[in-house]
DNA sequence: GTATAATATATCGTACACGATTAAATCGTG
DNA sequence: CACGATTTAATCGTGTACGATATATTATAC
């Protein structure tokens, strides 16, 4: 391919990737308005459904984001009662995120979400095709992440 | 699937898909740095230079981007004098966006940002790979804006 | 022609993202 | 033990995103 031809945008890999992002986060949300939830606070949400426990840190590796971002995120959710941010006493540099029984229980409320989601999607998008998706995004990902 | 691995992060498709375009972003920084200018006004830049000139709305169904989005980011770009604003005379609720010959020559110096990047992730993502990930993202991005 | 609907942009408020910096606690080494 | 390096969060400033709303202009219907 030309030079030239590689700035239009639609030979460009970023610019679907940006768009279907925000797209998919636009998908969620109807769904994430019932929990009173966001998108980022639903992932924070997942990993900790997975992990009793965590700190700021190991959530931030988990879901590839700061501190810079987290704390204000995790702040916003202790407001709303989802969350308890506690300092660890073996070490009072780390800060403790643990769910409260709300945030537990929103899980319930959330194991819905991702099947209604595929369902919206499979009349158009086949399950190999997404599961197809899926995997090479995560290669993409992991190479990236070096 | 069980409903309840569903809610994993691992078997998710919006995760990879938020992670991995917010990692493109980051790749591309450094290199739109020297030209003084953020990863969405790299995307208004790509389309100007395919077309002279655009109303905002034509700018926002290109690049999928609202106008409370768009005016403050346009808005940016005007002060940094890469583009002009003018409301149109013939209908007055349209502005017409313009590259200024900054914002033109900055094409000159982008020229070079898709093949560096490409250069830098082929090494371990065949050109194939990322033909084929670029195809699935647009045949979703298709079926999602619907 | 005028009331009404539709269109185009702008404004406002809230919530991310993230680079840069700060501050406190712990670790490692002499 | 001491003290500099490292780790962990938090803070700050800037720039998106986007739902909701406002405002101005043009199109449409009658």
């Amino acid at each position: 391919m030309k030079t030239e031809a590689l700035l239009q945008l639609d030979n460009q890999l970023c610019f679907p990737l940006y768009a279907a992002s925000r797209m998919v986060t636009k998908l969620y949300q109807p769904l994430l308005e019932e929990l009173d939830i966001t998108y980022p606070q639903y992932l924070i949400l997942l990993v900790l459904w997975e992990n009793d426990e965590l700190s700021v840190n190991e959530i931030g590796k988990k879901i590839m984001l700061e501190t810079n971002t987290l704390t204000p995120l995790l702040k916003r959710m202790e407001t709303k009662n989802i969350i308890k941010r506690t300092r660890s006493i073996i070490d009072e540099r780390r800060v403790i995120v643990k769910l409260t029984p709300k945030g537990s229980s929103l899980k319930e409320k959330a194991l819905c979400i991702p099947a209604e989601l595929l369902a919206g999607m499979s009349a158009e998008f086949s399950m190999e095709k997404i599961n197809r998706l899926r995997t090479d995004l995560n290669n993409f990902l992991e190479i990236l992440s070096k």
